[in-house]
DNA sequence: CACGCGTGGAC
DNA sequence: TGTCCAAGCGT
């Protein structure tokens, strides 16, 4: 493997912007130059895929419109506006990164890859991206869609070369963004790998490109990148608690670190997989310890909810129950409490797609 | 540096 | 069905 000579890199850079010209997908947050939009569009697109955005990016805009009202929110808004959307964390580092720019910065984007890295939750990618795309600084930027892009036009054979942080990807794509307007470019790179140079199936006959691409030559395109490997998910067994005092249900706050961290769920519980009777023994035992009030429990939970994380699976049982009485809430050191939530209402907080499966099954 | 961290869509 | 993943970051 070595690197495109730079009559191939200026094609390649000439090809690309004429593509994007005409190709370009309509995207709302290419309609805006605001620093701020683009910054959340970036965070929020960060493993996530463009149709489940945009659903989200111009609702978070409305609510939160600039550094200032991002700044002065409450996390729990900003997990609010944030839920269904997933890697939670993301929203409380834009948030403290929001905070950051306001307090330090004025308010205003810094226009530089190293200033930016500077801001929570902005890491190599995301400087580029806002650098390049929000201020056309010939910022690099490297994410899933360009390493391919570049393994595949250099023929990059190598698993460990293919990676995006592999400093040859970013080579490429400084050298790339020589050739014309940063801001096209980088986001004609990005779009090409996310609508012609993509993982399986490329469609090679209509790329931009094809000229310059040594995989294309060699017929080698679907082969590159190569098949990573994958490790099993660990299932686990859970019991969920839907507890209920006259119209109002008991949520709790998970704890501060983990999955779903500081995000409102159903009491959960790991028992083991014994039967259902020895289940339900446990749990109201359990249950009754860990709220502090005495349970009657349903005598069948409802059919188990399946819920797919990115490294665990999680069954959870939703059983129903009444309280005898209503518990005194209290929050505990690791963040966790428990609130009762009106029928019908929404918690202040993150609420993640498991309560609103385990609500739902529990209803 | 390998891992933890959500979700829903395509095939 | 399961499998793979999509514009990464922080630790």
């Amino acid at each position: 493997m070595h690197e495109l000579d730079e009559r191939s890199v200026k094609a390649v850079a000439r090809g690309l912007s004429r593509w994007f010209e005409t190709n370009a997908r309509d995207l709302p947050w290419r309609r805006t130059r605001d620093p701020y939009a683009i910054w959340v569009s970036e965070i929020m697109l960060q493993q996530t895929r463009v149709e489940t955005v945009e659903n989200y990016w111009g609702r978070f805009l409305e609510r939160f419109p600039d550094v200032a009202s991002l700044a002065a929110a409450d996390e729990d808004a900003v997990l609010n506006q944030w839920s269904g959307l997933g890697y939670y964390r993301r929203a409380r580092l834009l948030h403290r990164g929001a905070r950051h720019v306001h307090a330090q910065l004025g308010g205003a984007l810094p226009e530089t890859a190293a200033r930016l890295r500077e801001i929570p939750g902005v890491g190599p990618y995301t400087a580029g991206a806002i650098a390049s795309i929000a201020f056309d600084q010939p910022a690099p930027l490297v994410d899933g869609n360009v390493a391919r892009v570049h393994s595949r036009l250099a023929a990059i054979e190598e698993p460990a070369a293919q990676d995006a942080k592999a400093k040859h990807h970013w080579t490429f794509v400084e050298r790339v963004l020589g050739h014309g307007r940063p801001r096209v470019l980088a986001q004609a790179l990005m779009e090409l790998g996310a609508t012609v140079c993509t993982p399986r199936s490329p469609s090679c006959a209509s790329c931009p490109v094809r000229r310059q691409c040594r995989a294309h030559a060699s017929g080698r395109s679907e082969l590159i990148p190569a098949a990573k490997v994958k490790k099993k998910s660990p299932e686990i067994q859970l019991d969920g608690l839907a507890l209920r005092f006259g119209r109002r249900i008991l949520i709790e706050r998970r704890p501060n670190e983990g999955l779903l961290a500081g995000l409102w769920c159903l009491p959960l519980f790991e028992l083991g997989a014994g039967d259902l009777a020895a289940r339900r023994e446990a749990l109201a035992a359990a249950a009754s310890e860990a709220i502090g009030v005495a349970i009657s429990l349903d005598e069948q939970p409802k059919p188990a909810v399946k819920h797919v994380f990115s490294h665990r699976v999680w069954h959870v049982l939703p059983w129903s129950g009444r309280a005898r009485r209503a518990v005194k809430i209290k929050a505990r050191a690791d963040g966790r409490s428990f609130a009762w939530l009106e029928a019908d209402s929404e918690p202040e907080g993150g609420v993640p797609t498991l309560t609103r499966k385990l609500l739902r099954a529990s209803s």
